[in-house]
RNA sequence: CGGGGUGUAGCUCAGCCCGGCUAGAGCACUAGUUUUGGGAACUAGGGGUCGGAGGUUCAAAUCCUCUCACCCCGACCA
């Protein structure tokens, strides 16, 4: 027995938390990074994780009376152009093509073809979508206007990282035009409130709903909204947000309509949307030192079926029998959709085999062997569990239980990290001394991890916003939930009433 | 765009300072033998124009010049 090596990931969270999660990444065969800078290759086992936040969350933007549709990759440049905060949010990051054809030169393909007016490659997609809604829009009988769109968006980041922060990724996007500030409003928080479920339901990632500081805001918008979540290194990440854009976007694209008065009005319009940002929060949320842990409902596979074959003479009863497993348990439905099983009847060692899985995430392993067939018992594996724990099941307990097992550990991941993040926030900050304490690692040099969440009083101003620069920490959020109370802000220690989250973030 | 660094086998890298046998290791891969409720061991094998171009030299992975790509730290960010 060699223990030399008791984690499956190295190095380990607590030792270099972005190299430990750039291994998860790899070791799970999520993603990885590709010939273009910045972009990713997603792959399968990663894709499937997406797949189902889209079958998910696309569910849930139709019940609300959204309808999916599709607009143009490409922004005339006079698009981006006609919204001026919006311009200067993103123009420095901005994908332009110039040309339309190649040409060869001396054995060297060269662009030609110059266009006359530069295309972008959408940023987002507020512009393109303001274009088509302005003519789609004539009277108030025609909004609300509910879209929605999947779609790829390019940002030329200058530092990337798979997942968190990629030059192209997978997003939804929401675009919705009303005739009152009301009614927009309304829509920007019933949206905020969808993030906020499948993010805590459906990927056991507990999150605080507030608003952000002006300084924060999507460019363009009049008001911000987001959902935010800590990572086990006790960053913040904004897992989604939701933007109230007034008439900000609907003057600039010419959304007008008549309203029952007859007086010609400008629409007001929201735009949300959650990326694949998601699946870096997922694995930042719930992995360990053994790798991925996969929430069982986005789990592409729910239950792996090792079978164990001791002789080559076993092969055929111990596969027939894991297939027979897999069967019943396929009858059996999880969150609405039947349990997907995999037997994995590689020609690989078995040893190996299980510690890929455990790397993958998948939430249950089930081990079956020529011993298991003549006792009608399987050998039941638990991700949420350590990776040599087993419990020996009888196989029509271990079909049964299944869903409730799944659920079990859907669970305990979400009561796992909504722990871990009240044991990391502080409500007690006193004074700006302890704040600056509590930001500041203990090694300058190789921080380790430190900080975490502090609910505090936050009274903003210049000089606040440059103190928490210097500390590398953000507002985060204005929580929706305020306490109404008076208090001292914590950076500054002046008088102030609104309540923050302040956090390191992604 | 500033400051630093790295390009050698599929992957991780050694060799470079101080030029010199046929360019190496570990992992991975292929085959065989043993092992088998489990992250195996041994043996044999396949795989490289040392990022690219030019130069110095009897001789260049190693020295020089140019060039390309990527990584890290900053400014920016879902």
């Amino acid at each position: 027995m060699n223990n030399k090596e008791t984690s499956a990931i190295s190095p380990r969270r607590a030792d270099d938390y972005p190299e430990w999660y750039q291994q998860v990444v790899k070791a799970a065969e999520l993603a990885e990074n590709s010939a273009v800078r910045g972009c990713m290759v997603i792959k399968p086992w990663g894709y499937g994780i997406w797949e189902n936040i889209q079958r998910h969350l696309d569910k849930m933007i139709k019940d609300t009376g959204h309808s999916n549709a599709y607009f143009p990759l490409f922004i005339p440049l006079s698009f981006l152009e006609k919204e001026a905060a919006h311009v200067e949010g993103f123009a420095k990051e901005c994908a332009v093509v110039t040309h339309h054809r190649l040409e060869a030169r001396d054995g060297k393909l060269v662009p030609t073809g110059e266009l006359d007016e530069p295309l972008v490659v959408r940023p987002t997609s507020e512009t393109i979508i303001g274009e088509s809604f302005a003519r789609w829009v004539q009277s108030y009988r025609d909004l609300p206007l509910l879209i929605n769109q999947w779609a790829n968006v390019v940002r030329w980041e200058m530092r990337t990282r798979l997942f968190l922060r990629t030059a192209e990724f997978l997003w939804q996007e929401g675009h919705t035009a009303h005739s009152t500030q009301q009614e927009a409003v309304e829509e920007t928080f019933k949206m905020l409130d969808v993030y906020a479920d499948l993010a805590e339901n459906f990927l056991a990632m507990p999150v605080i709903k507030g608003e952000k500081i002006p300084e924060e805001r999507f460019p363009g918008a009049v008001d911000t909204y987001c959902i935010e979540a800590m990572m086990q290194d006790r960053k913040a990440l904004q897992a989604g947000t939701s933007h109230y854009l007034g008439q900000n976007f609907a003057k600039a694209s010419g959304i007008k309509f008549l309203n029952q008065a007859g007086e010609i009005e400008c629409a007001y319009t929201t735009s949300w949307g959650v990326s694949t940002r998601l699946i870096g929060g997922v694995i930042m949320t719930h992995s360990d030192d053994d790798g991925l842990r996969l929430p069982p409902k986005i789990a592409p596979k729910h239950v792996v079926i090792i079978p164990v074959i001791p002789k080559p003479e076993t092969e055929a009863s111990v596969l027939e029998y894991a297939e027979s497993i897999a069967r019943d348990l396929r009858r059996q439905s999880f969150d609405g959709i039947p349990v997907e099983v995999i037997v994995d009847r590689r020609d690989m060692r078995g040893g190996d085999k299980s510690w890929e899985w455990v790397k993958k995430g998948i939430p249950v392993r089930v081990e079956v062997g020529p011993r298991d067939i003549e006792s009608k018992q399987v050998v039941v594996y638990r991700r949420d569990k350590g990776p040599r724990e087993k419990s020996f099941l009888g196989a029509s307990q271990a079909v049964e239980g299944i869903s409730q097992l799944l659920l079990d550990i859907q669970s305990s991941y979400f009561n796992q990290a909504k722990s871990y993040r009240d044991e990391n926030t502080r409500r007690d900050i006193a004074s700006p001394e302890e704040f600056k304490r509590f930001f500041t690692p203990k090694n300058e040099e190789r921080p380790e991890i430190h900080g975490g969440f502090v609910l505090g009083k936050w009274a903003g101003g210049a000089e606040a916003l440059k103190l928490l620069e210097e500390l590398k920490v953000t507002v985060r959020c204005l929580p929706l939930e305020q306490s109404g109370t008076e208090g001292r802000c914590v950076v500054t220690g002046k008088p102030a009433v609104k309540d923050a989250i302040f956090a390191k973030a992604y």
